[in-house]
DNA sequence: ATACAATGTAGAGTGAACTCTATGTCAAGA
DNA sequence: TCTTGACATAGAGTTCACTCTACATTGTAT
């Protein structure tokens, strides 16, 4: 199958704009139909959520842009990606640790708060 | 204990600037000695490193800055900014859900990755 | 034929969160 | 006394990731 910009941005989510500026920052090149019109595959709409994931994850896109790059150049550069991809895993890893930690801790603050109001209540009495 | 903003800076990992510009936005108010100068105490110090978890967590300026209102405003708040963390705390648990499924998918996709190295080498030989 | 809706490009504008520059004050050490 | 360094304010500049505007073009419905 085969999307114009407009049916594009409804799958993925992302706005026409947002479509035009990550093919100008070099993430996505659809292909051109013979007016000229943007021309968007499933392989655009399968890259496009890996994009959303990494995007998601923390990635900038400058980093992804030069994942896309690499992904253009073809089969040399597997070994290439998956590296990245693992350098990412790890600060994904270390990112999912602090917010569990930040969670712990904002857990305890909480605590705090129900026994404060607690006592507030207490000596209002 | 005391400490000018350059201290101050040093024991939070916060520049100098960030740190005025905090105080601008609301979000802390350090008292001022004879000369004018800001003197951060242990309890801005307290305070300046849950800031750094609500912005770690992905809190707002705008949105910490409203919690230090309503801080400054004293016990009379405490219901609802225990209301504010519990509400974050839904947030996050959202943000580590999420995480934790990209993660998931990433591993895959390193999977993956490894499988087509192999298959790449392979025909190659 | 004409109107309209979607698309195209180029470039400006936005909002968040810093980060830096220019300029001035002031206490302490050489 | 002179210089240095840390501090002060006001406001400009930066980076990121969009988001929007202006204007031109084109395929489709009336």
């Amino acid at each position: 199958m085969e999307y114009s910009i407009g049916e594009f941005s409804k799958l993925t989510g992302l706005g026409i704009h947002t479509l035009r500026y990550y093919e100008q920052e070099g993430l996505i090149a659809p292909e051109r139909n013979s007016c000229n019109r943007r021309c968007y595959s499933d392989k655009d709409l399968t890259w496009i959520e890996f994009i959303k994931r990494l995007k998601d994850t923390g990635m900038p896109i400058k980093e992804i842009k030069h994942y896309a790059e690499l992904r253009a150049a073809g089969d040399s550069t597997l070994s290439e990606r998956m590296e990245m991809l693992v350098q990412h895993r790890q600060a994904l890893n270390e990112q999912i640790a602090r917010l569990q930690e930040h969670k712990i801790k904002l857990d305890e603050k909480i605590e705090f708060y129900s026994n404060e109001i607690e006592r507030v209540n207490n000596t209002n009495l």
